[in-house]
DNA sequence: GTGTGCTGTTCGTCAAGTCGAACGGAGCGT
DNA sequence: ACGCTCCGTTCGACTTGACGAACAGCACAC
């Protein structure tokens, strides 16, 4: 998830002028009123809501300040479907000198909690996961083994070596395909 | 949490400059590097990691890319002896309805943050790691060859499903003994 | 009708962020 | 001593964001 924010091409400018716009809106807000209370003027928190511009850090966060929300909302971009990494591919994220590589599967997000398990399962019926609290996000690292996981209708299937995150806050299963499966399963709340 | 980042008077500048200066350092890279990765010049990275400077939200989301992590992060105020788990052994932990199995590894300290990596080696010489800043730990979960990792002097064995973890604010190595060793590496500091 | 108060937009001007080049310094092989 | 490469900083020139004012549109009162 971050990797794939982090990964964006670009900044998601209409991204920051749409929160601004409906965090400013949803408070009975006028540009005005909002551009008065951030010290701002009335045409550069116009020229933000409408996307044009690349507003700087002061900027963004006197936003925050008199919206009263935490200046990282105001850059949030939507959470999307399941991530894969197959085995292999992160090598071309980076090279270190050989013969040794490392790669930044996912960094973690502030305030973020991540519990460490390893879970091993036989094929036979899926484990059928609950919706955990919103804002949790699981991550899959397959070391044998073939599984079916993710949420419920957008299963992806992994073998050895093969990374994949996803939403938890949705309903999700896992399904072991082969005798002995195993993979490290990275619980991430806040 | 959201209160106080919000009602705090400015940006932390200082706080910027000193998340990207650290999460640079922590890759090793140089700042020219890190400037030519993002795109960016080195008088504008010289600058912002100095302190002096209210970078645009383009400029933080280009670091943001070029060092893997997500954007929030850049923007936020802010020891024991080796543990191993050998595959299998983990199943006596805890025992679900069969036919699986789960077992919490390693639950996340309080205030900790936990990066995900996936590091490859070939067999030759050991990866030396620096020691980190006090109070990083590395957990690391096999997934193919065979590695022998840990601080310098107490380096433990590793095969494929086996998980260790150790101190990392000593100075420590990675060697794999077999070709295609892979392994997920989590970084966890305070 | 006209006046007032608000909405959000689009101008020109100035300040500030960003860039490229040149700088001094450290490390290393010759 | 050299020459070379990289480090990170400082300089001037250019680009761009932020400001203030004037703008059109709308609603309501008189």
């Amino acid at each position: 998830m971050e990797r794939t924010e982090a990964a964006t091409a670009g900044p998601p400018l209409q991204a920051i002028a749409d929160a601004v716009r409906r965090e400013r809106t949803r408070r009975d807000l006028s540009l005005g009123e909002l551009a008065r209370r951030a010290g701002l003027s009335k045409s550069t928190l116009s020229q933000l809501e409408s996307g044009a511009g690349n507003p700087s850090v002061e900027t963004l966060w006197a936003l925050a300040v008199a919206l009263g929300v935490p200046f990282a909302r105001l850059v949030e971009t939507p959470v999307q479907a399941v991530r894969v990494l197959r085995s292999g591919e992160s090598a071309a994220l980076t090279a270190e000198r050989a013969p040794f590589s490392s790669a930044l599967l996912a960094a973690c997000p502030p305030g973020a909690r991540r519990d460490l398990h390893l879970v091993t399962a036989e094929p036979g019926p899926a484990r059928e996961a609950h919706a955990h609290i919103p804002g949790t996000v699981e991550h899959m690292l397959v070391t044998a083994g073939r599984w079916l996981a993710g949420p419920d209708g957008a299963e992806v299937e992994l073998g050895p070596g093969d990374y994949a995150c996803f939403p938890a806050d949705l309903p999700h299963r896992y399904t072991a395909l082969a005798p002995g499966s195993a993979a490290m399963l990275v619980m991430e709340y806040t």
